[in-house]
DNA sequence: AGCTAATCGAGACGGTACGTCTAGTCTTGCG
DNA sequence: CGCAAGACTAGACGTACCGTCTCGATTAGCT
């Protein structure tokens, strides 16, 4: 039996400067150097300060970039829709290309790939906490776009989103090839064509096919 | 100006035993608890003939992967062409479905694609010479089925590629989803959809559309 | 600006156990065969508890054997005074030359001569806390005999024990001829002859020179 | 049965490349700091080469400096013989502690004395190389003193060399005091009074006292 | 002059130890 | 009790040398 620390006993000022001081670290030496010892010197805090805490490096730096979420908390994570399907999807696809070229989220991005790859409660963590959110805010636009007939009815969102992403997702995380705002056009126009409803079917959209996942 | 060593003079046993503890180890311990001095005591080898050939870690466990595909030098690449485009594919994704999900292959290729994420030199090896010829038998079955019009005279190979393996690759890499045969189906369902010949084009295959790229 | 350890937070038990080691590995391997690595696994210490409380080898082998002279801290280190200044030195005398002969302490002696004669801050550390009281009392001794007029009253008590033992321990350094009983009542008897009183000078001892140096 | 080398097909170019190399290293990083690695790289020697014909680092920088000597075959070697002993002495005695200020000799002798004291092989070829010869030369001017009624009849010269030597070369090894002109000057007369012939003693000199050793 | 065997420069090898760094635990006062 | 501070054991890091061991490429003497 492990003893547990009261949190009602945390201090948030350490909490705080150790948060502040991974995001900063981080961006001055990288993940791979990153190390605790240098995260508690930074921030003026025991290194048992840490170890209480988050039971990894990963951990630190997962919550050192949910704060920086969480700050803004109220952000528009609902997605443009203007009814034309093709024409928000590819803003938001050209908007992620840009936000992986930004050298700024590279780095940080990176390693927490890195951490969430070969450790799976971190990456529950991740995606409960970071992605989730942002992947419901995208079904939303899909479910809209479904029920709107410009998606097949039957369509799973879930693959529908994989399809969408995990090939821009796959070309940044190995760098298989550029990342252009042709390249993000072209995932949509493929997107749309796998997707669209089926012609022979007449639907209405919403409602008429198998209930999907979640 | 860094001095190189001759490679001329290089000890194979060495090379060999170096290569086979790291793959022991690798499967022993994991990937991130492997360390240099492990891989030179269990190889019986000096710490600096490990420096001296490799510049990383993660370089010589690329290798000793490299080496077992190597050992079969003329494994049959290429993908099965019965000419049902859409069965041949099921039967790969299948079996892609089943690889990731055996343990033996799961430690090793989750700890490469943690190296490759942070080291640009890395992933361009794994890429020449590992990916790389997979990919290209890969494309060779798809070009075979865009000859014979089951796909758009037009398509690009590789765009082909990413759309239908990235999602399984992403699931499985951030552990987002089941990894299933019904899953695999669907995906190449998805991707014919994708990228079927248009409707309303007549096309005679191959040599109609634009020159494709490599 | 170099980071001081606490020496208030220091653990009195690993210091005991490396300067153990330390003198066991001394005679098990020898001085020059001793690594600090050696001790630190020996002492089932880490390697930076030693880097962090001694600057050398050296050092940490010089404590070692100052540890073995303070455990008996009221040795009697006076010299013999039985009047007979020529008969108490020779047993002196012969008793160094027995010393010297020992094995077991031929293999230390030894290799803290060969650091101090590099190290000037270890020679210094050397004479402060092992020669310099030894040395005091010998010349406690010879301060005994010029009051009582066996020496001149104008003897310089420091060049005096050199000439009385720097021949012993050149021979025994530099292995340049024989450590025999004669030769400690060689080097006594030559002694007296060139610190004896001046005969034709009418001295009351002590007191009537000019002060000694020291 | 260990296999020796042909000395005379010994290339008597690189012989002279390590003992120079040697002897640059000794001056440019210290004895302590010198490698046999270092002395092939700037000899553009193989190590081999150095191990082939030198059993260990010291017997290299032994030759090295025997070299020196032996360059000038015919170096008058004789002490000054102007019949008063005394000042003859201490123009000896002064000469040394001039040479053990200068710091090209410090680093050099100090390290041989260093490697001396721990490898009896190499004490005894320094003895009979470089030690010896001098020491020769000294004994003949005592010699000389005592044929001329300066010193006592039945003097040991050996012992007689070490009271006079011994301590200069302590102090000097240990940092033990200053080695001042008149310090050399006092061990002279301590010297002379300890080997003076007995005043009751009437002798001629030479031949009449008991064989020396010698 | 050609042959042959040893020495040569070069440097890779299996090792040992270095001195540094970080992990994660433990200890000591302070608040 | 949580905290800052930091010493502790443990052990990997990457480097420097050790002394041995091939490699060709000279380079002697000997035939």
């Amino acid at each position: 039996m492990v003893k547990q620390p009261n949190p009602a006993r945390r201090s948030e000022r350490s909490r705080q400067a150790i948060l502040t001081a991974a995001r900063e670290l981080v961006h001055e030496v990288g993940y791979a150097k990153l190390s605790i010892e240098a995260i508690a010197a930074r921030a003026g805090v025991g290194k048992q300060t840490i170890y209480r805490w988050w039971p990894s490096k990963g951990a630190v730096v997962l919550d050192a970039f949910l704060a920086l979420s969480e700050a803004g908390p109220e952000r528009s994570m609902a997605l443009p829709d203007t009814g034309d399907l093709e024409a928000d999807l590819k803003v938001v696809m050209r908007a992620t290309v840009a936000e992986f070229a930004d050298p700024a989220f590279e780095g940080p991005i990176r390693a927490l790939n890195t951490e969430i790859i070969n450790d799976p409660t971190l990456a529950a963590q991740y995606r409960a906490k970071l992605a989730g959110p942002v992947d419901e805010a995208k079904k939303d636009r899909l479910r809209s776009a479904r029920r709107a007939g410009q998606l097949a009815a039957d369509a799973d969102l879930d693959l529908a989103l994989e399809l969408l992403y995990a090939p821009l997702y796959q070309r940044w995380l190995l760098r298989s090839g550029p990342l252009t705002p042709e390249y993000a056009d072209a995932l949509v126009e493929c997107f749309l064509k796998a997707m669209r409803p089926d012609i022979h079917q007449f639907t209405d959209g919403e409602g008429s096919g198998k209930p999907e996942k979640q």
